[in-house]
DNA sequence: AAAAATGATTAGCG
DNA sequence: CGCTAATCATTTTT
């Protein structure tokens, strides 16, 4: 506001619409222009500052009139001059929009998870590839995935619908002409809407082409952060998606009965190393469809929830000791094996598998192993045999968890040594794999 | 609704 | 790299 006197001092024009202003303007002017000129623009001026205190169509008519008047164009210029030179040179320095880094992100990341690529098929095989690769573990649960990929797409979907809304193609860079080439959508047909607004009031008000198009600029760059906004929300969307979906942990579904079946059968008769080689763990797997690393995660659970107390789990070591000390006794009579070297390392075994805790328990079950193994002459490479053996034996022999449980956590006992891990028994017991076909008939194929 | 069970993840060890 | 131990987050049981 403060700047309208000195403008028009040096133009010798003002902005219309600015009450008291034609007083001034006149004044100003009477030194340069001839007395006629000076009365028309006083004229055009007057008129300008009373149209609006008359009736529609009056004014209507008044404003053709002032269209047409011979000296319309040259005012109408230089009202533009004037503005352009005040008001628009300074924003004319923040032209220049370097492409932005956090938009680069968004895109990219989009690009990555199938969301902004090619249509459908392309893009949800990205998709799966991204979830596949996320996941670790490829050929999984396919039904998982499938919801994955549904969300996805949904979210792809509606990304799309709203991105073509706000799309914008490029207009100015058609030149002079706003071409009408443009697609339909939100950006395109408000930026007409404008455009043809602003060339409506040019008629009224000084507004330049060059200003118009600053203009459509000044819009665009509102769409596209609109747009950045957007991709924003897809991208936050899909990561919510993601972990919602692929961090297993989340929405983790109990293994079926059959598989818990086959794990604590191979568990339990392998009590004395439950260490399933990755063969081993591979076959598991396979039998209970689940990965490999979910039966690596499975006997490492196993373990420790077994080890940290074993009273809880003596009912269920007996269940299955018994299940498959009378599939392992009726197969083998007695140890056929002649490979059994270290052999009085049966007891070892059994120190191993007690390790840390109840000693009575131990104690009792070593010794009563010791008598299996010598009086029966047990095959020494049998682990899983003495393994299930202790259990009927320690059932049988009514050391039950009563017995079991109250020492169960003995916290500092004699051997705080984990027990497993660390002993296999030197013999056989870590791979007898290929021993005589009926001795570990316990992997019941 | 609280408690137990359970599969997965994590830090840290060798 | 596989393991243990602790822990998380969910599911199942009580």
């Amino acid at each position: 506001m403060d700047e309208q006197p000195r403008l028009m001092h040096s133009h010798g024009v003002g902005m219309a619409g600015h009450p008291g202003l034609a007083q001034h303007m006149q004044d100003g002017t009477a030194g340069t222009d001839g007395e006629g000129r000076k009365q028309d623009i006083g004229d055009i001026l007057q008129q300008i500052m009373t149209i609006t205190d008359q009736s529609l169509d009056e004014a209507q008519a008044r404003k053709h009139a002032l269209n047409c008047h011979r000296m319309k164009p040259a005012l109408f210029n230089v009202l533009c001059e004037i503005k352009e030179k005040t008001v628009l040179s300074i924003r004319g320095a923040q032209e220049e929009e370097p492409p932005d880094p956090q938009l680069m992100r968004l895109d990219n990341m989009l690009l990555a998870e199938g969301v902004a690529g090619p249509e459908k098929g392309g893009g949800s095989a990205a998709a799966a590839a991204a979830a596949a690769a996320a996941g670790g573990v490829g050929a999984d649960n396919s039904a998982e995935h499938s919801d994955y990929r549904a969300k996805l797409s949904q979210i792809r979907q509606i990304y799309h619908t709203e991105l073509e809304k706000y799309e914008q193609l490029d207009i100015v860079s058609t030149g002079g002409g706003y071409g009408q080439n443009f697609k339909k959508n939100a950006c395109n047909e408000f930026t007409t809407h404008v455009m043809n607004l602003l060339r409506e009031q040019s008629r009224t008000r000084p507004i330049s082409p060059k200003e118009i198009e600053r203009m459509v600029s000044i819009i665009h760059r509102k769409f596209s952060s609109i747009q950045m906004q957007l991709k924003q929300s897809t991208c936050e969307a899909v990561m919510i998606l993601r972990s919602r979906f692929l961090d297993a942990r989340r929405k983790r579904r109990n293994f079926n009965k059959q598989a818990t079946e086959i794990l604590n059968e191979y568990f339990y008769s392998h009590l004395s190393n439950p260490y399933p080689s990755e063969e081993a763990k591979e076959e598991l797997a396979k039998k209970c469809s689940i990965t490999v690393s979910q039966v690596s995660n499975w006997f490492g659970n196993k373990r420790i929830r077994y080890k940290k107390n074993i009273g809880k789990f003596q009912e269920e070591a007996n269940m299955y000791a018994a299940r498959t000390a009378v599939s392992a006794t009726s197969v083998s009579a007695h140890g056929s094996q002649a490979n059994s070297p270290s052999t009085p390392n049966s007891a070892g075994s059994a120190g191993s598998f007690n390790m840390s805790n109840s000693g009575d328990l131990f104690m009792s079950v070593q010794s009563l192993n010791g008598d299996s193994y010598q009086g029966g002459q047990v095959g020494a490479n049998i682990q899983s045999q003495v393994d299930t053996l202790r259990h009927v034996i320690s059932q049988t022999g009514g050391y039950s968890d009563s017995l079991a449980a109250s020492q169960m956590y003995s916290p500092q006992g004699i051997n705080t040594n984990g027990g497993w891990q660390d002993a296999p028994t030197p013999s056989s017991v870590t791979s007898p794999t290929e021993g005589p076909g009926s001795v570990h008939s316990d992997t019941s194929n």
